[in-house]
DNA sequence: ATGCTGGATAACGCAAACGTTAGTTACAAT
DNA sequence: ATTGTAACTAACGTTTGCGTTATCCAGCAT
């Protein structure tokens, strides 16, 4: 990447913590965080499930909602299971749902260097069922949302 | 997103540690980390200029190289100042190249939502001036690379 | 040889995030 | 009213990462 010429003397100037990238790594701060809206994505809404899902304790699920919540990434919502009390359950609010980008960038360079060419998972459209890729592009290729993807699973991974 | 058939009893099965976002998060831990990747794609080399940038200690960018080349994500090359010894600048490996979406999705989602509608920078293509974007898509639109990619400051941030 | 300098790291105290344990809350059941 | 339970959360000791300081190391200069 080249910087525009005034631009090209960077000790010339700085546009210290104002960096949108920077700004989102506070707030996207912990791993814990980041597995949480990757379970959200999944179609993870309760507290218990993302502790068994993520496979971490109740207390970090609690601090990484609070600052999702804090964040405006994910908003309670309540529901009531008949027999039970009202409760809160977890789901990705807009901004939330426009880290897909994030959160699939993350999985596809994970998927080539990290899997030895086995993704355990990939992302189709639901409808044509053509793989999803995270392109950086000029071109307005039409975007694909997550309610129309579909998840499916490397048969070497699958054991019932 | 939905799971495909099999996989809709999220409780009948998991990929432990084997999700590859989850991996992808243990080599780029931290922010600092972070932080080396995104100077990298800047133009940034050298383990001084690292420090400045970034506005962090020497040791947080000792410990992040460290991390990043055993990553293969960075890779050391010799240079020699003349009237100096040689020494090693941080190069970004092929690897590391493909962590372009990674960054870019971190810094267009922090645009919209934690600039109030005035990104400091914007990407575009060096050859026709239209803006980059990440996008995800099943279209095989073309892909711009790293070398293609223009940096410029919004006015509103310019203070020569 | 001795000193100097730029590049990088070890040592160490401080702060932040983790997991274990224990406690709290708001109900349903009896 | 009392007990039971699911859904959190506070308290707290341990681990991990950070920044300050001090040190090291290679090679140029004298």
């Amino acid at each position: 990447m080249k910087f525009e010429e005034r631009l090209r003397d960077r000790d010339a100037w700085s546009i210290g913590d104002g960096c949108s990238a920077g700004r989102v790594l506070d707030l996207l701060s912990t791993k814990t965080v980041f597995l949480v809206v990757r379970e959200c994505f999944y179609g993870t809404t309760r507290f218990d499930d993302f502790v068994a899902r993520i496979g971490t304790s109740a207390p970090a699920v609690s601090r990484a909602l609070k600052q999702l919540k804090a964040a405006g990434i994910v908003a309670p919502v309540l529901y009531r299971e008949p027999g039970s009390r009202a409760r809160d359950e977890y789901r990705l609010t807009e901004a939330g749902q426009d880290l897909l980008p994030v959160f699939l960038s993350l999985m596809q360079w994970g998927d080539t260097y990290l899997q030895e060419g086995r993704p355990p998972l990939s992302f189709v459209e639901t409808d044509t069922g053509r793989p999803i890729r995270v392109r950086v592009t000029a071109d307005a290729a039409p975007e694909t949302m997550c309610d129309d993807i579909e998840i499916r699973v490397n048969p070497a991974w699958w054991r019932g």
